[in-house]
DNA sequence: ACACATCTTTATGTCGAACATAAATTTGGG
DNA sequence: CCCAAATTTATGTTCGACATAAAGATGTGT
């Protein structure tokens, strides 16, 4: 029985990898830490990290998948008559109030530990390119119209937006602000915003009702 | 006389080392091409080339202080009665008319150089955020309201809307379009963004006119 | 129950960029 | 012509990334 032992115990070592990384991370900065080391707190072989962990920069943003997916899923989820704009609009405020990590939420040492961390902080703007490229790919799947610059443009506005309120949220983190002050500036960042992008998206990309 | 003549010799060398890195890189790929083979085929030591070269990038990427400049530089010059938008607007239509390097016109092989290589487009994006920062700071230097949101918003919307057309020169010089069909196709693409833009920046950041 | 095939972990080594230090050389000014 | 300063060179270290293969653990089929 039980063929996921296997898998179990995978998960158990990538884990236990990536929770001593990450305190040894945050104790002395991501770049003073060597491999070498995250494998002998772990108590493994230099080998068996990258191999769970291809690159150093993997062992502190663990969130490729759900990250570079959410635009393009909340566009792709949203209800008839909605806009591209409105979609991401509302979810932003959802995971605004549910202090969602995806938004920036975290430690003053964890944000800290990105800011202060050149590599790191190339990880992310390489997250944010890959999360505007799949919202295109949304947008274009929809656009049928091939060759069309339209909706590259449009993810280009929208994913610039949420960096630059991602970007707020990790400064105001990292500044030590407790997460309801944040939630409340914030908020009023991302009204300004959206509201900023109305006139322009307020058409675009209205999803069609069933006929 | 000639306080010049080292500063002279200093430049003769620079520029010998980026072109042989340059010429390799063409050839071979930047990744494939180590420093120590640019030294040797420069004539030079190790240590000279990363001296002037502190990164292995910016042997290829040579355009920092212009690059990064460009749209602070344009909004910043813009003349009175002029909106930040209509400014970069203009400003994008002269450079494509005049083929400029800074909007990706380059040769296809080193468009290619540059997609192929995760570090130089890494580095891109390091430059793409840095141009950013910098037309925020200018905005930020005319808003005047403290703690105001929209100067970083606006500027994000903007960097990300050249962006995305520098992209689009760089794959289609990558493709092997020339620079006429290039300019043409990517007209009609700014045409698109700008006018997308236009509904929600028309009346933000209008310069004053002198009273 | 046992042997086998497969997957995981380990061991070892190479390569190259980045960085540090100091010596050697060149250059221009006094 | 000599000195001070800048430039180039020489040497060495560290560390991430990568390749290879051996060793060990695990589940499956018979």
């Amino acid at each position: 029985m039980s063929a996921h032992l296997r898998e179990h115990k995978k998960r158990q070592t990538r884990q236990a990898i990536s929770d001593t990384a990450t305190r040894l991370f945050l104790d002395r900065g991501f770049e003073a830490v060597t491999i070498a080391e995250i494998a002998a707190a772990a108590q493994v072989a230099k080998m068996t990290v990258t191999n769970y962990f291809p690159r150093k920069e993997d062992l502190a943003l663990d969130v490729h998948e759900v990250f570079v997916a959410g635009l393009a899923r909340t566009v792709a989820d949203r209800e008839p008559g909605e806009s591209a704009l409105a979609a991401l609009r509302r979810e932003f405020l959802a995971a605004l109030e549910r202090r969602d990590a995806l938004l920036g939420f975290s430690s003053p040492r964890f944000a800290r530990m990105i800011a202060d961390s050149p590599t790191l902080t190339a990880r992310l703007r390489d997250l944010y390119e890959q999360r505007e490229d799949a919202l295109a790919q949304a947008l274009t799947a929809e656009a049928a119209a091939p060759g069309d610059f339209t909706p590259r443009a449009v993810a280009a506005l929208l994913a610039a937006t949420h960096r630059a309120l991602f970007q707020q949220v990790m400064e105001l983190t990292a500044a030590g602000r407790d997460h309801k002050e944040i939630a409340a500036v914030v908020a009023e960042s991302s009204r300004l915003a959206f509201d900023l992008l109305e006139p322009s998206l307020a058409d675009y990309a209205v999803r069609a009702r069933p006929s």
